[in-house]
DNA sequence: TTCATTATTTGATATTTATCAAATGGCCTA
DNA sequence: TAGGCCATTTGATAAATATCAAATAATGAA
């Protein structure tokens, strides 16, 4: 999660999660809402408590999954949150799930008032920097077969809780090839 | 340029510009000086005011291009100088090079000192996000030849200024088949 | 300049993945 | 439960890229 590797003492926690707190907005959604539609600008984090997500767009006609966002993982807009433009992106929830938002305005003022928090918000840009690096490095690396035995090993309930179609267009590969790597497992 | 997109007035910047100037080393460095060795911690973020970098590291045995950092851009061993672990990275100077270098201790000091200078970090991560997240999207959507061809067009010195093997492996090819592109041109 | 070394190109072939088409399977709902 | 819709699989073929081998070109040091 977002302030999982805060080293602070118990404390500073309590007034991260009292002051954070203050800015969550927690709400339920059904299967298939749509939490952010493309060529808008997102204003909002999301933090999945329960459920799923993903982060979409599409590419010629081509629905393509750019992230999926599990229990305990957050997802936006990240280019029109960082950049204040209009998103390519589509935020889709995938199944009915418990999810809190933290606006763009509010985490902004948090900021404004408490610069310590910038910490925190870089740790999350950290982590998920260094998570997108695996990514490419996934993509120069290893064929399609390697990169879905890493997504079995690694998340296997993605497997059985989304559409292979939204499977295979994360991993950059069409449909037809990823139901052939599965029939050789 | 790690500061570029801050928004501050003009006694901010030049307060942000002497505090960031205090921790600031200048060197030379010939071609093929390497700046960072695998297989240890990181503790430094250079820029490269002339000159031209990469960072790399083996994979099998083969050498693999993960970045490379221009004039007014930086790099360093990221994985290693954000989570203090041993580094798989190399950084290489492919040219001679003037560099500025920046230590962890004396970055982190300065944030701990000033956290309000959390924030040009944060939002050079977010860059560096960003450019990353094109990646992912090029090595998903387009073949060889559009990578090439977009470096082409992006940064064309780049192609006279590294061997080709570089290149190639930054685009996640062989270099047989950058070559064979090249000719197609 | 000449030689040795390294970088790049070219050729032949194999492998991986895409594409297009069609069949099958699952699931929802009227 | 029958029909329709969407997801998945299967088949045949094409395109992109890798691999292995060798030739050529460029570079730098003696």
């Amino acid at each position: 999660m977002i302030f999982d590797n805060i080293e602070a003492n118990q404390q500073e926690l309590a007034n991260l999660s009292e002051d954070f707190g203050k800015i969550m907005t927690f709400s339920e959604h059904v299967k298939g809402t749509i939490l952010h539609k493309e060529d808008t600008v997102c204003n909002h984090l999301f933090i999945i408590q329960k459920g799923l997500a993903r982060a979409f767009y599409y590419k010629d006609g081509q629905d393509i999954t750019a992230h999926f966002a599990l229990e305990g993982t957050s997802i936006t807009a990240i280019d029109s949150l960082i950049q204040r433009k209009r998103s390519r992106y589509n935020i889709e929830v995938l199944e009915d799930s418990s999810i809190i938002s933290i606006s763009k305005g509010d985490l902004d003022g948090l900021l404004k008032a408490n610069p310590k928090y910038e910490k925190p918000i870089r740790l999350y840009m950290e982590q998920i920097y260094i998570d997108l690096a695996e990514r490419v490095e996934d993509l120069i690396f290893h064929s399609a077969k390697e990169r879905y035995d890493k997504i079995l090993e690694k998340t296997p309930e993605l497997i059985h809780r989304v559409n292979l179609m939204h499977i295979a267009s994360y991993l950059g590969i069409t449909q037809e090839t990823l139901s052939r790597i599965r029939a050789m497992a």
